[in-house]
DNA sequence: ATTGTGGCCTGCCCGC
DNA sequence: TGCGGGCAGGCCACAA
């Protein structure tokens, strides 16, 4: 599924487009609109106009226009892929259908040359127009310990959670959180407050590192944790039975024994 | 404010 | 072979 990982691929596509001129949009399916949006205003804002940035905060793509136009920004849920002039931004989407329907087409922009569009089988991603992006914390690409500190202190909730709070640290999924917190050797359930110093160290070392070696091997899911998330699944360090429980409300694969 | 829960969406997979 | 239920999780509304 799209963590900030994916959609830092995404990102890196949609630059193809930067300075072509918007033609048309299309955006036959209302629900996915967001923000009291509809389909011929997204149109009004951007047709004519050329997106002039492809930034990401967290999850969030932003495609700024020209002369001080609005900005687009792109949500892709878990199933939502991004393509561009044909090419898909990722091929292989964990948790979505490796067909590819242009049914699931939930929005499009036409350029004077080529397009993008989002496919998202789940309709659970969407498109608002100048997203508010100082409600997201701290990105992940870029987070420093101190602001991580920052980001889990005083908090009873467990540390997983934390890291997953979109406001407190943008772009980790569940995914990325289960992988990190086991190369940390955390327990993805540890009260947030509870982390000492070293290891929130530990815990900031292993997050870039973990993120910058899923970035190079092509996603949240390559990560040394991935293949061993499944009912008898064991740790790859030491051989331990792994857990499956369910931590911040989601599905966590944890080692009982080094994650502590 | 913080934390936890449930629902949304729908393709896919498993068991009957 | 078809069918139904459960599952996946990003995000948001809502409750305590």
């Amino acid at each position: 599924m799209p963590e900030g990982i994916e959609i830092e691929y995404y990102r890196r596509l949609a630059e193809r487009v930067l300075d072509r001129r918007v033609v048309a949009v299309d955006a036959p399916d209302p629900w996915f609109l967001k923000g009291g949006l509809i389909g011929g205003a997204l149109a009004d804002a951007v047709v004519g106009r050329r997106f002039v940035a492809a930034r990401r905060v967290g999850k969030l793509l932003l495609l700024d226009t020209d002369a001080d136009g609005p900005t687009v920004g792109l949500r892709f849920g878990m199933t939502g892929r991004l393509i561009v002039d044909g090419v898909a931004g990722v091929d292989d989407l964990q948790y979505s259908s490796q067909r590819d329907e242009p049914a699931w087409d939930r929005v499009a922009f036409t350029f004077d040359a080529g397009d993008l569009r989002i496919r998202d089988p789940r309709r659970l991603g969407g498109v608002v127009l100048d997203p508010d992006e100082s409600s997201l914390g701290f990105d992940l690409l870029t987070i420093s310990a101190a602001q991580l500190r920052r980001a889990l202190a005083g908090s009873t909730a467990p540390v997983k959670a934390r890291l997953m709070d979109q406001a407190r640290v943008a772009g980790v999924g569940n995914l990325i959180a289960d992988e990190v917190l086991w190369r940390a050797g955390i327990d993805p359930a540890r009260e947030a407050g509870s982390l000492s110093d070293p290891e929130i160290r530990r815990l900031h070392k292993h997050l870039r590192a973990g993120v910058g070696a899923m970035i190079e091997r092509g996603g949240s899911h390559t990560g040394d944790l991935f293949a061993e998330r499944r009912p008898g699944g064991r740790c790859p360090r030491d051989g331990a039975p792994l857990v499956r429980r369910t931590v911040g409300g989601r599905t966590t694969w944890s080692c009982p024994r080094h994650q502590r």
